[in-house]
DNA sequence: CTATAACTTGGAGTCGACTCCAAGTCAATG
DNA sequence: CATTGACTTGGAGTCGACTCCAAGTTATAG
């Protein structure tokens, strides 16, 4: 129960798996708050700070730009979303790409599990959007089948060709 | 139906849905073979160039650069993984990295959840568990991917309270 | 015969996200 | 007191992945 735990910027990156100049760089930017500073002018670094950074990072891994992950701050910050009605939006649409792309992976997955499965290749993997699936959870989703033709930028003869057996 | 149907670049570029200097920027990286030419010199495509397109675009979206796409090309060129252990060991770990991507996609989304339920934010995405591995050292010169300990997510029992486990 | 459109090429420019550098400050150490 | 190390700053450089441009060719339309 100490007051307060408080981190140099070497061992925040370090805590939070990032380099040093990235969480300068991302302060530099904004997308972090000006840090708190020491006597000596050093930043100082809190809990909440590292968590706000893991939280960057995570975004990023799923291949978020920083531009977008700003508004997950916002309302990360200010713990309230309800009061910013605009960024809920955002963020919800975020979650519905999210969402999205879950699915777009999982095609990748099954399409290369097809593909080892067989010695084949080839035989496109089926991008895009698609209508609504909802959310749910794949823990551990072995071979969902690659999803049919859906949407597809454009009613193409793309889906036909050679099938891989099965 | 007949023999092969054969398209322009931009009408490759429509239905792989990426720009026409997108294809060009490719095959001058030597991502995408060479082209055939026609007689006048302008490139020509068949069905399964704009597969290739497509595949590349689908592993784009998961968020492989296209230097790591390159191994998925040639397994998909030669139709016969087995031949290239080396390649196949290449796509299987990034098979897992796939799926780690899920988890990871999926905990954004269950936090994106648990926020926009309780009106509440704070409790990372994070890397939780990382009670006593090796941190990522920041000397690691020049690896973006999932580092082993990075993976680490909380499950949703972020509800309660917002306490870091540690 | 010219204009337009669709392509070709090599190369330059852009943008996001770092990553590195030089010069300087400050605290502790030999 | 000189050195070392961890930090500070502003700014330059890098890298991947495009994106745009100028100059040229070829095919078709008016």
């Amino acid at each position: 129960m100490n007051a307060e735990m408080t981190f140099t910027i070497k061992q925040t990156a370090e805590q939070a798996g990032i380099s040093v100049d990235t969480i300068r760089y991302y302060e530099k930017i904004a997308l972090l708050p000006r840090a708190d500073r020491q006597d000596n002018g050093h930043r100082l670094y809190r809990m909440k700070d590292i968590d706000t950074i893991r939280l960057i990072s995570c975004l990023k891994k799923t291949g978020m730009p920083l531009e977008e992950i700003r508004p997950f701050l916002a309302v990360s910050a200010n713990s309230d979303p309800g009061e910013y009605p605009e960024l809920v939006d955002r963020i919800k649409s975020h979650r519905e790409h999210i969402v999205s792309q879950i699915a777009s992976l999982q095609q990748v997955v099954d399409f290369i599990d097809i593909k080892l499965a067989e010695g084949k290749y080839r035989q496109d993997c089926p991008n895009g959007s698609q209508a609504g699936m909802g959310e749910n959870k794949p823990r551990e989703p072995k071979s969902k089948s690659v999803s049919p033709a859906e949407m597809g930028y454009f009613p193409v003869s793309a889906k036909a060709g050679k099938s891989p057996a099965f």
